[in-house]
DNA sequence: ACTGGCACTCAGTTCACCGGAGTGCCAACC
DNA sequence: GGTTGGCACTCCGGTGAACTGAGTGCCAGT
C-alpha cells in the first residue's frame, strides 16, 4: 500500500468534500479521479487514513470527511498556492484603483477579498508603530484646546483633543509646532516617545504645562493599541455555508464583531515578507472561542522588505485552501505596493 | 362590540407575539391579560380584526400574528415611547464617556445601541455639510504633493493628496494656508464653495495652476457623497431570530453591507429635532429588497436645535418597538449632548 | 497487493396515525 | 345586542414502523 497512493486518496477526499459539502464514499472517488484502483482498494487506504486521524466518517454508512488534521495535511504537502487568473487579477488593479484614501483603501480591499474568496475577509489598517510620521499639526479650537494631528506616511491620520491647563498663546503654539516637527517629523513612530521626552526642557517654567500635556497626548496616541484597526466585510458569506457550523452563525459572528479577537485571529506581522506563504489555522488550532470550527488565512503586507500589517479571510475548515491562500497572497502584494507608492 | 376592546386586543395579541415568536390564541389572551371578557368574545373580536387586516392566522387551526399593517396600528396608536430604565440609563452614560476621537464614540455607540435593543444598530457619522470647518490644513508631503486636512466641528476628519502640476514654494504655501484659514474657518460646509471659488484670483498668473487645483480638491471632499458614512453592528443579533425571515438570514446580511442601502434605511435628517418621535418603517413599508420582513426604527440626532445625521436599528417586524423606539431616542439624544460639548 | 462479492449498518424518507390547540358557529343567556 | 359555553371541525406537529440506498468491512480468490 504505496504512501503516495494514500496521498492522493485524502488530496481527492478534500478535493470533493470542499467541491461537495458532503461525505465521500469509494465509489465516488474512484469514479470522478483517475486514481487507477478499484473501490475496495480506495477503502483500504481510507480505513488507514482513518487510523491515522486524517479523515473520519460522520456515521457507520457514512463517507468519509477530512479531519482537522486531514486538511493541515493536506495544506502543508498537497497543495501549492497556484496564481490566480488573468481576470482575477485585473479584478483586483480595476477594484482598487482609485481610492481616494486610507480609509477608501482598507475598505476596497476587505470587500475585494471576500468576494474572491467568498468568505469573511480581514484587513489590518497599516500598523502605527511599523510607519513613520509625516506630520504633525496642532491646530487650536479654543484658548485651552488643542487638536493635536498626526499623519503618517501610510496615510493614516490620528486626531487627538488636547485640554490645556491654561490657555496657550499664539507664539508659543507656534513655537511647540516648529519644534515637534524639527523633532519627529520622517521618524519612525517607534521613535517618537525618545525623541520628544525632553521637549518641555527648551521651553520657560510658565510654558511647561502645556507643552507636557501636548506631549502626554501625542505619547498616548503613538502607544495606543487603539492603533490596531480591523475592517471586516463578507459577513453575508457566513449564511450560505451556515449549515457546517454546529451551532448555527450566531458565535461566529459575535466572535467576529469584537476588535481582539479579529487581531488575535490574524496573528502578528511578521518582519520578513519576501517569499511568504500565507499561515493557515485550521479548526481547533484556533484558540479562539466559538470559532474552533473555522480556519483562518493570513498574510503580513507592507511596502518593499517591511511588514506592517496583516490581513485574511475567515470560513470554514472545509474551504477552498489553494484559492483562499493564492487571493490572500495576491491580494497582500497588491495593497503593500499601493501603499509603497503612496 | 367596543373598538376600545378591540384595540387592546390588538395591543395583547401583538405584545404576546413579540415576546414569546407564536401565533396567539383566544385562551391564552384571556388568560394573560387581564380584559375581562371570555375567550369567546375575544374570538369575536379576533375575526373583526382579522377582517380589517391587522392580523392573520398563518394557518386554520392557529392563533394570529400581527401584520405589518398591525404593527403599524400599534406603533401609532397603542404604544407611548417610554423612558429607559435608570440602568439602562447609566449604561448609555458609561459606555459612551471615555471616547477618545470621533471613530470612537461612533463605534461605541452603535455597538450600545445594539446592545440595548439586541438588533443591528445603525449610525451615520455627522454629516459633513451640515457642520461647520474647524480647520483646513496643508501639509507639504514632496514638492508637488500636499496633503489637504479638513477638520470639522464635529471632530470629523478628512484627508486628500492634492497632486500639484508643478512644485510650491514655502511662502505661496503659507500664504494659501493663511488665505483658506481666513476664507473658511468657522464656516459651515455647504457655503464653503461659495467662499472659495474666487480664491485663485488672488495670486499671480504662476501660482493659480496650484492654487485651483488645491481648491478643486476642497471642493470634492466637501460635496463628496462620501461623507455618508455608517457604521454598523450587532449583526450577530440576526442569527438568533433567524427563524423569522423566511430565506434565511443571507439576503439581511447583504443589504446590510451595502452603505447605499444603510442610507436609504436611515432616512434623510430633518431639520427640527425638538419633541421628535422615532421614524418606524414597517416590513413592506420598506422598500429595500431583501429586508421585506424587517422593521427600522430611526430617528435625526443634532446639537441643540439642528439635525447632523440619523442612526436607528433594523430588526425583524416582531421586535418590541416601545424598547426600540425608547433606545433609539435616549441614545440619540445622549450622543447629540456629547457632539455638542466637544 | 489488488479485486469482486456479500452481509451488515444506519441515516433519511415516506406514510399512517393520533393528540392537541385553536377556530367558527350556534343557541342560550343577561 | 353583546356575551358566553358548547361542540364539531380543521390542521399542524410529533411518533413510530417500514423501506431504501449508500457505504462500509471483511474475506476469499487471483
Amino acid at each position: 500500500m504505496s504512501e503516495d497512493r494514500r496521498l492522493a486518496v485524502l488530496r481527492a477526499i478534500v478535493e470533493d468534500y470542499v467541491a461537495t459539502h458532503e461525505p465521500v464514499g469509494s465509489r465516488a472517488l474512484s469514479e470522478r479521479h483517475s486514481l487507477g484502483v478499484s473501490p475496495a482498494t480506495i477503502r483500504n487506504d481510507m480505513a488507514a487514513l482513518e487510523d491515522e486521524g486524517l479523515i473520519a466518517a460522520p456515521h457507520t454508512s457514512a463517507g468519509r470527511i477530512p479531519t482537522d488534521r486531514g486538511y493541515r495535511v493536506f495544506v502543508d504537502r498537497l497543495s501549492t498556492v497556484k496564481a490566480l487568473s488573468a481576470p482575477e487579477r485585473t479584478a483586483i488593479v480595476t477594484f482598487l484603483d482609485g481610492a481616494v484614501d486610507l480609509d477608501d483603501v482598507m475598505s476596497r480591499t476587505v470587500r475585494l477579498l471576500a468576494q474572491l474568496t467568498r468568505q469573511v475577509a480581514l484587513v489590518q489598517y497599516p500598523s502605527l508603530t511599523r510607519s513613520t510620521v509625516r506630520h504633525v499639526e496642532l491646530v487650536a479650537l479654543a484658548p485651552t484646546r488643542l487638536l493635536l494631528v498626526l499623519i503618517a506616511d501610510t496615510g493614516r491620520v490620528e486626531q487627538r483633543v488636547v485640554e490645556l491647563p491654561r490657555a496657550m498663546g499664539d507664539s508659543l503654539l507656534s513655537r511647540l509646532r516648529t519644534q515637534l516637527a524639527e523633532r519627529v517629523d520622517g521618524i519612525r513612530l517607534s521613535e517618537v516617545a525618545a525623541r520628544v521626552e525632553d521637549l518641555a526642557e527648551g521651553f520657560t517654567a510658565d510654558e511647561r504645562a502645556g507643552v507636557v500635556t501636548v506631549v502626554a497626548t501625542l505619547l498616548e496616541t503613538v502607544v495606543e493599541r487603539h492603533e490596531e484597526r480591523v475592517v471586516l466585510a463578507g459577513t453575508a458569506n457566513l449564511a450560505t455555508i451556515a449549515t457546517d457550523f454546529i451551532g448555527s452563525v450566531h458565535p461566529v459572528l459575535e466572535a467576529l464583531e469584537e476588535q481582539m479577537v479579529l487581531l488575535r485571529l490574524l496573528g502578528e506581522a511578521n518582519e520578513a515578507l519576501e517569499g511568504q506563504r500565507p499561515t493557515v489555522r485550521i479548526g481547533h488550532e484556533n484558540t479562539v472561542e466559538g470559532l474552533s470550527a473555522t480556519s483562518v488565512v493570513s498574510l503580513s503586507y507592507g511596502r518593499g522588505e517591511e511588514a506592517m500589517a496583516r490581513l485574511g479571510v475567515v470560513g470554514p475548515t472545509r474551504m477552498d485552501y489553494p484559492v483562499a491562500m493564492a487571493s490572500v497572497r495576491a491580494v497582500a502584494r497588491y495593497l503593500g505596493k499601493m501603499l509603497a507608492e503612496q
